[in-house]
DNA sequence: TTGCTCCTCACGTCACGTGAGGTGGC
DNA sequence: TTGCTCCTCACGTCACGTGAGGTGGC
């Protein structure tokens, strides 16, 4: 049995990390009679290292409570496996082309102020270089 | 003198964020006498558009309060404004790489996936697929 | 009365990090 | 006594969206 900074120095994976994923359900550990310590069991390394596998792979912590649960149900958690990575693919490809069109932005923004001065706010204008831009 | 719903109007922007940056001190309103509704003024209208075409650049609206700040205090806020989307345009590069690098994660075990079948949990592995990957 | 707009909380989002205040064994 | 680990709240992060419950004028 292992307590949580054992597990922790186990998995490289930080005591408070571990007490989140305990505190949403992920990790149950038993109780230490004497003083109330978590216990956590091997298999608990296999899942904490499983957690973070995953989440490296783009799940979130629901989508892996979701594996979990199928998998304690006695189902193959491999369809759903297979379907939330199609999804946070998806999702991936909106974030990565919103992030590379404002990058674009960006650049094209800090270019365009290389050749202006800073202007003195006049009442008029809040920054002329923002307020600059279409 | 313009409601919550004008102004939502005049900029395109919803009466919830528009409340939003109201709390969180971006815009400060007046309010009616007979009925304690917030009244925007004319440059509230130009604040909201500038909110907008700033986070647009990936400001902050914090990033955004500090300019409204320094040019309410008569300081050109130029100089912070190149600043800072120095340090956003850093921070959209490294996250940019990260998520390129999950974007090849996923891929690389979507297409391992194929060729692998459905695993019934054996008590042994959690989920075959993902405790295949390296 | 019905509809519409307005108001102020306050919670939920995602995955923790960081105190705050207290315990128990060496 | 000091140091270390453990515990449980509870707040903060970012920018809102979404009820919940109530008001005021047409």
């Amino acid at each position: 049995m292992l307590t949580v900074s054992e597990l922790s120095k186990a998995t490289q994976v930080t005591p408070d990390a571990i007490r989140h994923y305990v505190s949403i359900g992920l990790l149950t550990p038993s109780r230490s009679p004497d003083n109330g310590y978590k216990l956590f069991g091997d298999g608990d390394i296999r899942k904490v290292k499983f957690i973070r596998r995953a989440k490296g792979l783009g799940f979130t912590l629901r989508d892996i409570q979701t594996i979990f649960d199928n998998s304690h149900d006695g189902l193959s958690p491999c369809p759903a496996v297979r379907d939330i990575i199609q999804q946070r693919i998806n999702e991936n490809r909106s974030k990565l082309a919103e992030l590379n069109s404002l990058q674009q932005r960006m650049d094209d923004a800090l270019e365009k102020w290389q050749s202006m001065p800073d202007g003195e706010p006049d009442g008029e204008a809040i920054c002329h270089l923002i307020e600059s831009l279409i």
